[in-house]
DNA sequence: AGCACGCCGACT
DNA sequence: GTCGGCGTGCTC
């Protein structure tokens, strides 16, 4: 019986019990080995087993009074006297499953970001892998894949809208098991039509690395073409500046093909899920060959598959969000970051890893090529190009950019319907009347209302978080962003008790009614999460705005990535002023960022384009600089205001975490630590305080910040702090506590 | 993080 | 009497 068998423990494929009758292990063979356990504590500890195991390999181990995973990180060279040690309970493979480099990132990991080392390394597995249970044989027998014939089809060539699907879904994912075309509601008859007509072909299990097409389908102009060579020629890591449509991607996909041919892996990070489908297109299309994802939304099957397929080296190239610069390759050759200032790549639980300093770490090691790609990028990675660190590389505009006028809209001074100023709307007019298309963009607070009460005023906050409720229309509900907290009205007021509460804000929804009675012959097309919620949608809503006909587009943070619109001749940004009362330092860092990337999108084709921006601040220095200086320029002056105020990526920043539901038991815990501990010279202080969302889901966050100009004592600071939280403080019950290094979010 | 142990209030 | 809340301590 499957049961019996998998209750035996095993190891090396044979059944195996340390302490069984009937295979009795002699104890002198027992050797000690120091395993990382899949727990948050910052220590391995020491279990015995049998000789020969080796760094990296998985086991499944008494832990306490439990079962917990765990990856063997070497033999224990002090063995912990007068403790009986545990022997391992099961070793699920026979060949160590992490290998050598991943292992050696764990632990890196572990001492840059003060994380407990058995979190870094259960970190690095694929979450199948994390019990320390045997894996299952991955990959169907059969798969449908795309002949030659199929990839360079363009989908809607193709009769039946079923085979257009699954070409369309064949394309970006390049394979798809029985199990895959079930999922998607895909019979076997339509992918045998597909077969018939030679578009595609079952394949069998084991599949041969692909190989990309030896010449390029595109050609790239000369600009890109000397860039590329200057790229390829370089050593240390490499920042792009290429503005939105100055081809970076037919540059990565240049560098990919190179590098693909000599036989070695790319990867490739993007910031978002929802930008993966369309890059993994153009990759497939552009190099003639499948290339994989792996992000959060495949399944853990999924990502097992293409975890071992980049292992064995059968998959060359890899697309894929924050999580998938921790996956094995054999011979890595390449890593780009696109977009590499986006916030996203940073994880704000667990181990608080960026992915592009990670992917830099990664690079280092690999002794391969790094590139950071972006329009605007970080202010740290900017000064590692002023100091020569990495080296700069402009990619000229696009010889038919129009010429791009920008100016301010004081909203003090105009009357102002619907979130829109007059001024907006007479060139609004102006822009549909001569059937040119026009751009709308809302900041995250414009997305959706929050609720105000009409008998007293208040506005509503979520009962579990220090932050407002948001107003949703179908079903009509307030919702909490942060803690999942949903009500349906009728609500009654946090003060008052009164139950009428009434949205504040038009919210997404209702600027896009607005817009349709103010303009009801104009097409609107909205681009936010409700609306856009797969690859179809983007490639309808894609195909009509690039078609050209006039209409609004009205979007999100959504607009700013990914996707840029030619055809756009006035972009509207309703409220410019939204970062700039923040508290937080990079405030004006990410304003600046955002309104370049959102004037980015719009005015090509050699027509000139208009960008509004919306202020009730319109002698705010740095909107005014904005208006008439380019990204760099006014980077480089922000880092000056990072250097006078000694600021990154002038000094470094650490973060001590305290999570409590009672606020005093949180800030007591981290005064307690500032009192004990004896900070070394060069590292100075702030708070305890609390955070700038003091309370989420029913905790209250307290933070202790840490600053240092060198790394070197930061980290002996942060050393000693997690030495004495671990061993020598009591830690009140309920009390989670963590170290953020060089933290984005305070 | 789990999980057990142990100490006090309150309810069949 | 004992059920269960939660504070405390430990995990090789
Ligand atoms: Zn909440
Ligand atoms: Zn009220």
């Amino acid at each position: 019986m499957h049961r019996a068998q998998s209750e035996r423990s095993s190891w090396g494929g044979k059944s195996y019990q340390n302490q069984s009758k009937a295979q009795p292990m002699d104890a002198s063979d027992c050797v000690p080995y120091a395993v990382a356990v899949f727990c948050p504590l910052h220590q391995t500890f020491t279990y015995t087993g049998p000789p020969g195991l080796a760094r990296g390999q998985r086991v499944r181990v008494a832990f306490g009074n439990r079962q917990a995973g765990g990856i063997i990180t070497g033999s224990a060279d002090s063995v912990p006297t007068n403790l009986r040690l545990k022997p391992i309970q099961q070793v699920p493979d026979t060949e160590p499953l992490l290998p050598e480099s991943l292992c050696a990132l764990a632990e890196w990991m572990a001492r840059y970001y003060h994380a407990p080392i058995g979190e870094a390394y259960e970190l690095c597995l694929p979450a199948a892998a994390r019990p320390g249970l045997a894996l299952p044989a991955t990959r169907s027998p059969h798969s449908l894949t795309l002949t030659e014939r199929g990839r360079a089809l363009a989908p809607d060539q193709l009769k039946g809208a079923k085979r257009q699907q699954l070409v369309r879904q064949l394309q970006q994912h390049s394979t798809l098991s029985r199990d895959e075309l079930k999922a998607l509601d895909i019979s076997k008859a339509s992918a045998d039509s597909l077969v018939r007509d030679e578009l595609a072909a079952w394949q069998q299990e084991s599949h041969v690395r692909p190989r990309p097409a030896p010449e390029s389908n595109l050609t790239l102009s000369a600009a890109q073409q000397s860039v590329l060579t200057e790229l390829q020629a370089g050593r240390a890591p490499q920042l792009l500046l290429g503005v939105t449509g100055s081809g970076k991607t037919e540059l990565y996909i240049e560098w990919c093909r190179q590098i693909l041919q000599q036989g070695r892996q790319c990867l490739i990070l993007l910031p978002e899920i929802g930008l993966t489908p369309q890059m993994v297109a153009r990759f497939s299309q552009r190099l003639g060959m499948p290339v994989e994802q792996l992000h959060s939304g495949m399944g853990d099957a999924a990502r097992l598959r293409v975890w071992r397929d980049l292992a064995a080296n059968k998959v060359p190239l890899v697309l894929g969000t924050r999580s998938s610069v921790l996956a094995p390759f054999a011979d890595l050759g390449l890593i780009i970051v696109d977009e590499e200032h986006d916030g996203s790549y940073k994880q704000q639980d667990g181990v608080r890893y960026h992915a592009r300093d990670v992917a830099l770490w990664r690079a280092h090691q690999a002794a391969c090529p790094i590139l950071l790609g972006s329009a605007t990028p970080a202010l740290e990675t900017l000064q590692n190009a002023v100091t020569g660190r990495y080296q700069r590389h402009d990619l000229p505009r696009r010889s038919d950019q129009g010429e791009v006028a920008r100016s301010l809209l004081d909203l003090n001074r105009h009357p102002v319907a619907h979130g829109l100023s007059a001024p907006l709307v007479e060139r609004m007019d102006d822009h549909l009347q001569h059937g040119r298309q026009v751009m709308l963009f809302l900041n995250r607070r414009g997305i959706a209302p929050s609720m105000i009460c009409e008998a007293c005023g208040t506005i509503q906050h979520c009962p579990n978080c220090s932050a407002y409720v948001t107003y949703h229309e179908n079903p009509a509900r307030l919702l909490c962003h942060h803690c999942g907290w949903s009500h349906r009205p009728p609500y009654p007021c946090e003060h008052c008790g009164e139950t009428r509460l009434v949205p504040l804000g038009l919210g997404t929804a209702g600027l896009e009614q607005y817009l349709q009675q103010r303009w009801p012959d104009t097409t609107i097309w909205r681009i936010d999460r409700d609306r856009i919620r797969n690859q179809d949608d983007w490639a309808r809503i894609n195909s009509e705005v690039q078609a050209g006909q006039s209409g609004i587009l009205l979007g999100t943070q959504m607009l700013a990535k990914g996707h840029d619109y030619p055809n756009v001749t006035l972009t509207g940004i309703l409220d410019a002023d939204s970062g700039l009362f923040s508290a937080d330092f990079r405030a004006f860092e990410r304003t600046a960022q955002l309104l370049t990337q959102v004037s980015g999108r719009a005015g090509r084709r050699r027509a000139r384009a208009e960008i509004l921006l919306q202020t009730r601040l319109p002698e705010h220095p740095l909107l005014n600089q904005f208006l008439r200086d380019d990204y760099s320029t006014l980077a480089q002056r922000l880092l000056d205001e990072r250097q006078q105020a000694d600021m990154p990526p002038f000094s470094h920043l650490a973060l001590l975490r305290a999570d409590h539901p009672e606020e005093e038991t949180a800030w007591g815990f981290l005064h307690e630590l500032s009192r004990i501990l004896a900070l070394p010279d060069g590292v100075q202080a702030v708070g305890p305080m609390p955070a700038m969302m003091s309370r989420r889901a029913g905790q209250y966050r307290m933070l202790w910040l840490l600053k240092a100009t060198r790394r070197a004592p930061l980290h002996q600071a942060l050393d000693s702090a997690v030495l004495t939280i671990a061993r020598g403080m009591k830690i009140p019950s309920r009390l989670s506590w963590g170290v953020d290094v060089d933290p984005i979010e305070f």
